[in-house]
DNA sequence: CAAACTAAGTGTTGAAAATACACTTTTATT
DNA sequence: AATAAAAGTGTATTTTCAACACTTAGTTTG
């Protein structure tokens, strides 16, 4: 058959952070002085790693964010698989590898997980390794290493798809959140408006959602009350 | 880093084919004289092999498919990826592997393909080393190699996902259908009855399924109108 | 050639869901 | 005490969804 004996695998992490400032990326910078002597600009790209021999992919990107990030204990899922023979053979991309790589011209196909975090809760830290590790908003993200922007989009566009159905937008908020929040939140991944009145109704039909005893503190308005998500209470529509 | 050098790849296609008669999936049999000298029975399994090392991941579905059974020119789209470290290594599927592999023992990643095709236009035949294609109904699918029946679930699943949202129900058609087997399809692939005249009102709401000035020939009842798919008219709704 | 068979084709009504819309309330600040 | 700021709340309208049964066109059979 057709032995492909020099391929390698890795994992790539679209780490998506919330807060009322916005949607963020996790993205890390390629440390200066690996270009000392080769010539190349340090880029921004994913935390992304090969992974080992007897790993699986879930396990892998889990490893591969925590050692670059520090980050731990997320929600992650599997979303893509990108294997263009050519996706790391861009120029701009060569001098990185030689200093990182053993095998810098060798083909690496890539899946993609994407993960989701309240900003609040976690404050990622470079690897010794890394140049830095910084979230950066949405909006704001400039051309990547590799084909990072293209994985970056398909996290998006599957983040979008899967917030409604898959009850996963609790994991970009703090346990106690307002409904404020979680409209915002939505309105911010989906990138459209919704009326507050018709949102609270739907929300109220959410049997996970649940109310708590509790309001919002040092706010200089009517503060909101609190809600938090009962996972056991995944509604059966 | 952590380079990975003995990892395989493969790529796994769970080709569905629709007719009159139900979704079917294409497997392929493993060759029985495969077993003279090894102990194991031979298994039905879906047609994948190992991507070749300048290979795009697309290709190589395209590849294999048509060097296994001979079809190509299909509709291929990528759900997911299998990597667990375990995924090759049941005894099941040992004496098969020894044979046709040159490292049996490797890790093998496995990026999964679903294609679509309509019954009539395909006729898929065995490659000289396959012991032999067949046409499975769905509902007859009985234990296959590896983890290729869970692979198949989640062929099934993104099946069903996406017959609706991506306009994909025209690949399992013959090009002139009538709206009875449109109906008949949706019901087979989701698994639930639909009303013929709700049915019915909701296509003549999408623009891309369009009337012929032709009717069905040759059967015992009231011949229905012909229609057809323009994919230049995906509506914007 | 009339009768019987078979699936195609067609509208309406009631229920449910989605949308549009504006004022009052509660707390902190000055 | 007045002001500022976001929280919180209900109704009427439109749109979509769901349920439901008979007539029609062509083929086959007697």
């Amino acid at each position: 058959m057709h032995p492909n004996e020099s391929l390698h695998l890795s994992v790539d992490c679209v780490l998506f952070g919330y807060d009322d400032d916005g949607l963020k990326v996790l993205l890390i910078n390629q440390k200066e002085d690996t270009y000392a002597h080769a010539q190349g600009h340090p880029m921004s790209q994913l935390p992304g790693d090969l992974i080992l021999i007897e790993e699986g992919l879930e396990a892998a990107a889990e490893r591969v964010l925590f050692e670059l990030t520090q980050v731990n204990g997320v929600y992650l899922k599997q979303f893509h698989a990108y294997g263009d023979p050519n996706r790391v053979k861009d120029h701009k991309d060569r001098a990185w590898l030689r200093s990182v790589r053993t095998m810098p011209d060798q083909r690496v196909i890539t899946v993609g997980y994407f993960g989701l975090v309240s900003l609040h809760d976690h404050y990622p830290q470079p690897a010794s390794f890394a140049g830095g590790v910084s979230w950066v908003d949405l909006n704001e993200v400039g051309p990547l290493a590799f084909d990072h922007n293209n994985i970056l989009n398909g996290a998006i566009e599957a983040l979008q798809t899967q917030l409604e159905s898959h009850h996963i937008s609790f994991e970009l908020l703090p346990k106690k959140f307002t409904l404020s929040q979680l409209q915002d939140l939505y309105e911010t991944v989906l990138d459209k408006k919704f009326d507050k009145r018709n949102f609270r109704k739907n929300v109220k039909k959410m049997s996970h959602v649940v109310p708590l005893d509790e309001k919002q503190q040092g706010v200089m308005h009517k503060p909101a009350q609190l809600f938090s998500f009962n996972p056991d209470q995944i509604e059966n529509a």
